[in-house]
DNA sequence: CCACACCTTTCCGTTCACGGAAAGGTTATA
DNA sequence: TATAACCTTTCCGTGAACGGAAAGGTGTGG
């Protein structure tokens, strides 16, 4: 939490000013950075998920602050969504696309016009609402099942801490799981 | 109340009774049914996400219920939580070792091997749902950027309708979203 | 008993998401 | 200026998760 959390999707890095803040990163720099490798993110350009970066006079690749948001987010869509670079390429478009509607909008009185840029806004964002809902339900489900069994062990716990005064080493206690929904446990996790 | 919808994750389907219940199904029938490929469910139990299932006097495989339910377990784990093959096979494996903790645990009165049993199934949960969680708060922020965005638009279209009376085709309402966290919309979706 | 639809294993092919080596160019530092 | 440590593109390799064809066996309605 270096900067006190960006949720906003990165936006596409065509426009920018070198000459401001920070100085553009090289591509080995970003990656240990993002927590990906020089090769996914050439990958990831080659795909389309990226803006072909901006180059040196060389033709080193260079990143901005905007570069690096936007491949936090695609790896955080990768690895926490578990999407495939082909979904996250269509979210991405999407995207731009709402900000084709933004300027679309901002040019037009026609209520027509308007109505129809705005449906089709909506569509789009329950498009995907309904593919990340399906995805969310189901991972709650997940959560909460685990949780109920983790408060059933630590009940037993109890209970035997309770019966006898003194049985070996001391457990630790490992964070109490308050029973609302955010119970969050440190340590080896599935994931990659 | 075994059948009313079974949350709980399928056992693995070792001893069974082939004389009661619904007639055990081929292949491509489960495969229709959960929405796999006979190929995939081949697969699944080449890599021992299925205990290898039940054969008739030929050769064909036949599966039950539980092998139904394990599959849709492992469907909903590929699709909606984006996990691999193998890890979906540790979350399977852990619930074979439940399984086993729950009959050891049944098995002895000693405090320090109780201890030592439950610590145990502390941990594997808390691993897992380390994971999750993770996975779980991502989905959550974007789910609610969405929610976000589909009430600024809607806010635009109602502006819109409220402006002009009458400028074309009528919107359809498409479904109110309360702003909570289940809003919920129909559509295509970009998952698989 | 026979046709036909389904099944079996085996094996090779494919797509995705990169990994890694080769051959050569670039930048910072001594 | 030279060397080290990056970088570039290109290309071939790889593991995962299947798809699909081949060659042969099974089960059932007519």
């Amino acid at each position: 939490m270096r900067r006190i959390r960006a949720p906003e999707p990165p936006g596409d890095s065509a426009n920018r000013t070198p000459a401001a803040g920070a100085p553009p990163l090289r591509i080995h720099e970003v990656a240990e950075l993002v927590g990906l490798t020089p090769r996914s993110i050439r990958y990831y350009e080659e795909m389309g998920l990226l803006s072909p970066s901006a180059r040196s006079r060389g033709a080193y690749r260079l990143f901005d602050q905007l570069d690096i948001e936007r491949l936090r987010f695609i790896k955080g869509l990768r690895d926490d969504a578990g999407f495939s670079i082909a979904e996250i390429g269509l979210l991405l478009e999407d995207e731009a696309a709402r900000r084709l509607a933004r300027e679309a909008l901002a040019s037009t009185d026609d209520p027509a016009e308007r109505h129809r840029i705005l449906s089709g806004r909506l569509a789009s964002i329950d498009d995907q609402l309904a593919g990340l809902n399906e995805k969310l339900t189901r991972l709650q489900e997940m959560v909460s099942e685990l949780q109920r069994r983790r408060r059933h062990v630590l009940g037993h716990l109890a209970e035997l801490a309770g019966d006898t005064a003194s049985a070996g080493d001391a457990p630790a206690p490992a964070g109490t799981a308050p029973a609302d929904g955010r119970a969050v446990a440190a340590g080896r996790s599935p994931a990659r």
